[in-house]
DNA sequence: GCGACAG
DNA sequence: ATCTTGTCGC
């Protein structure tokens, strides 16, 4: 069982889940020393980030582990904005593995949009995490795409929303134990006036 | 000033 | 992310 009290804030998204995902890297290497990762794929960014260091470079210096960025929307940078020439480049990947650069103002390149199969238009958002080229990060993703989600993050999310669905209720204490939001206290107050 | 912005 | 009703295509 683990908790996540942080909320969800673009931008911040690794304060969130980094130390549950380290948690869980620890707990392989212990208890299934004979299943080592040699790449990790993360569900959200790595460069292609605000500050440049999305929750994949997190999770790939806290492990040592090579990491890659996927997300599945892209997130707000400057510099890099969907906007209708966005949507037209997303349009012209017609084909499995065609690809686009997302450039900064300066021109860095901090990832790829990545046609990942030939059923879904929708691209994926590669970017690079930790001790991984670019390059690298797009091959391996797209070998990984039996549909639009490559299949580690895919199962990731099959099998742990299968396990929500048994075990449906946090503890009370957990529950108590987190804050309640400004908005929460407000309505709370209004019902004890 | 407001909205947009990984999961 | 989550919820929800229906629809299209293999």
């Amino acid at each position: 069982m683990v908790a996540v009290t942080a909320p969800y804030v673009a931008g911040f998204l690794a304060f969130r889940e980094v130390p549950v995902l380290v948690e869980a890297v620890q707990r392989l290497q212990q208890e299934e020393p004979q299943l080592q990762p040699q790449v990790l794929l993360v569900d959200g960014n790595g460069l292609l980030h605000p500050r440049g260091f999305g929750t994949a470079c997190h999770l790939g210096v806290l492990t040592d582990l090579p990491c890659i960025g996927v997300a599945k929307n892209l997130l707000h940078v400057d510099g890099v904005v969907r906007d209708e020439l966005h949507r037209e480049q997303v349009r012209s990947l017609q084909r499995s593995g065609e690809t686009f650069p997302l450039t900064d103002t300066s021109g860095k390149v901090l990832g790829m949009v990545l046609r990942s199969c030939n059923n879904s238009s929708k691209p994926l958002y590669v970017s690079v995490g930790h001790r991984v080229s670019l390059g690298t990060a797009v091959r391996l993703v797209r070998a990984c795409c039996r549909f639009r989600i490559p299949e580690p993050i895919r199962q990731a999310d099959i099998r742990s929303r299968e396990y929500l669905r048994k075990q449906p209720c946090a503890p009370l204490e957990v529950l108590e134990a987190v804050p309640a939001s400004p908005e929460s206290s407000k309505k709370e107050a209004e019902l004890e006036d």
